[in-house]
DNA sequence: GGCAACTGTATCAAATGTAGTTACAAATAT
DNA sequence: ATATTTGTAACTACATTTGATACAGTTGCC
């Protein structure tokens, strides 16, 4: 392990899993299998199903033979619903600490800024609202034509 | 010590310690000064000078009845700028270690999630490039007038 | 029924990033 | 000279992410 930690890479292996469900059309397919892909543990892929499987993206099956499955057509998830499931972080934090309400720029600051990171959460939301999961795979099919 | 760490938020200390520096006009504001606004350590904010100054955003001054002033006026300041002056990491990370490249997925997964990766990053820069750290003066003091 | 296979989740360890703090060298006005 | 202030190194504390092991619960098949 010599790479960057602690940077939220849910959003890529979310894509990925959910390319690798769409390729597999209504068979169910183990975390096992999507794990060798990503290159990482099955609890890892475990994981991120399970939040998927919370928004409605997945649906999954225990047992022998069991594993998961897309819940709709590729065409109909989007990028943005993929962000939204996995627990990515915000564009930028706001202040750890409250700032000092004594100045005027400390006790004004923190809606302005909150506000802000509103709206450009909102912009990354229709940005990404503009790919579908059905997108990526065209793209992903294209990269190695 | 209660909050979430781990959380980047140089980009809202950036914005508040440039808003301070533009209420002093010319003179010189110190790095304590700041501080206290900001309830943080006084090397807390230099570190974020020192990137602001590499930016060319402000200009220091060391020794007695020194410190920081901006490098320009409010106006020519852009949100866009302070954002990428202080080294706030992507919306998202790719995978953190390589994918299977054995596998077609795994193969052109990353270059896809790459080039997305840039277009919402260059999204959020255009959406924040229509703000100016005179836009932010101007909301703080309408926040409580 | 019993077995094998798979998910779901708890728990722990390793690595990394952020923020806060102390300390001190370098610079500069008086 | 002295006092003041920046710039930066070094260290600690804490949170987050990922990886890994373990195991209970579920399900298909013989």
């Amino acid at each position: 392990l010599v790479t960057d930690m602690a940077a939220n890479s849910q959003f890529s292996m979310a894509v990925h899993v959910l390319t690798m469900l769409a390729r597999a059309g209504d068979d169910n397919v183990k975390s096992d299998y999507i794990a060798a892909s990503v290159n990482t543990n099955p609890v890892v892929i475990r994981r991120i199903l399970s939040q998927l499987n919370a928004a409605g993206l997945v649906s999954s099956q225990t047992g022998a033979f069991g594993g998961t499955r897309l819940a709709k057509p590729p065409a109909e998830i989007s990028l943005c619903s993929i962000y939204k499931a996995v627990s990515c972080g915000e564009v930028f934090a706001l202040h750890a600490k409250s700032p000092n309400q004594d100045c005027p720029v400390g006790r004004g600051i923190e809606s302005v800024l909150c506000n802000l990171q509103k709206e450009i959460e909102k912009s990354v939301g229709e940005k990404l609202g503009q790919y579908s999961l059905a997108t990526v795979i065209d793209m992903v099919s294209v990269a190695h034509a």
